[in-house]
DNA sequence: TCCTGCGGTTTGGTATGACAAAAATCCGGC
DNA sequence: GCCGGATTTTTGTCATACCAAACCGCAGGA
């Protein structure tokens, strides 16, 4: 009758080290880059079998506290905010699986980086403008070649998340890059369209260098809103 | 130099496990809810050792895609927009821990909801004012009672969160509360702060009845600044 | 009939020992 | 001092065993 949620008293003996360790971690004892000792040291210092050690750093390799490639000694691993994204990656894939989702995270997107153009209008320095104005060029001058003009529109969309100096965008870029992009580099991408995609970037451009918030975001979304349409003609509704 | 991504040729024997249970679980034939099979049937059916078994169920389940409570069978878990944000739980807290992570995530906050404000003022329509209005009142009802006020705090923001229709960012918003205002629940909270915390939340539902994104995002900017403000105060630089 | 308590069975958690293969280390030759 | 092969560690995997907790079925009683 009980339903699933109770949660009697759950304890493994590897939770124990598996605490261990990431205190150490945390205060330093073991620093980024130290190695773990080996297994049947842990096992003769902490008076567990293997199984349990084996268990514990198991476990915090997949929280990627430490860094377990096979037949190697695990090694401390400090995470910055791109491998906290990272271990998002496996359920972030399931969800994107999910219809729909893939639609609610490009939204998200279009709506963080609208913020994040408006920043760009309003707070854009010198260099920021500078970076843009090179990204944009180079997108342009690729624009016979999609993998280049692939690889170059990110590079343009990127500066924006560099902007604000918030070293968590970035992260997020990269992440959204990582999981979404994959699914359609197989796009169809026409100089035809990477043409049009290219005058959506200058329309974004010249909206902030005229320190223009409204515009710039209106010229983003409505970039955006292209793309999706473009994502949709080629995999229907997802 | 080269990151870290060299892969020299990973490959543990629990990896096709994982991997055929991960499939399984994404078509459908392990569904929301089944159980895995006892760890000895595994054995048998896929000629592995149960030191294996073992090891591939650990992975899914810090992964998240089964709960496997110890002594009970591992339960298939299709994991929603929270459950994702969840796994990000543990990483979260130690990024946290790092000097100035708690700034980045307060200004990414701060411009997330910036954005959501601009949208409300565009595009709220009469539930989410009328929404935005109760709990603005509750909000106001709840000055004196500083535990009160701080859970209407939190429910006038959420309000926010809601108006996009994006499932992604009640979410986010939860992950979010989760994990920062763990820190500063003990943070001094005197009706003094209250009552300008509440003209403030006035001053933004004030904008956006009149449909104003400037002076909306404004008057948020300027009271998450205080709230900033304030979490500085009491915990210094963090 | 339905609930309840009991005992046997199943199953997960842990320990132990073994062995192959890969990595780490040592050592002798150049 | 540097290099390459032999030797020693160490990890990955397997097999086995045992305990305790969860599960299941059955009998007895309200």
């Amino acid at each position: 009758m009980s339903d699933t949620l109770t949660r009697p008293n759950p304890r493994r003996a590897a939770d124990g080290l598996i605490a261990t360790f990431e205190r150490q971690i945390l205060d330093g004892t073991l620093k980024d880059g130290d190695m773990l000792p080996p297994e049947r040291e842990i096992v003769q210092a902490y008076g567990v079998s293997r199984t349990v050690v084996r268990e514990a750093v198991l476990a915090l390799a997949n929280k990627g506290l430490v860094e377990a490639r096979p037949r190697f000694r695990p090694v401390v691993r400090k995470p910055d905010y791109d491998a906290a994204f990272d271990a998002l990656e496996a359920v972030a894939n399931r969800l994107l699986s999910v219809p729909g989702s893939v639609k609610n995270l490009f939204d998200l997107r279009i709506m963080l980086e609208a913020a994040l153009v408006r920043e760009a209008a309003l707070h854009a320095d010198k260099s920021h403008i500078e970076a843009l104005k090179t990204a944009l060029d180079a997108n342009g001058a690729a624009i016979e070649d999609s993998e280049l003009f692939y690889e170059t529109d990110i590079a343009f969309h990127r500066v924006f998340f560099d902007v604000p100096g918030n070293p968590l965008l970035p992260s997020i870029n990269r992440a959204y890059t990582n999981w979404l992009s994959r699914q359609w580099t197989k796009m169809p991408r026409l100089p035809e369209r990477n043409r049009m995609n290219h005058e959506k970037h200058t329309a974004i451009f010249e909206a902030i260098l005229l320190r223009d918030p409204d515009k710039a975001e209106a010229a983003l979304r409505s970039h955006l809103a292209d793309a999706w349409e473009q994502i949709r003609e080629t995999f229907g509704d997802i």
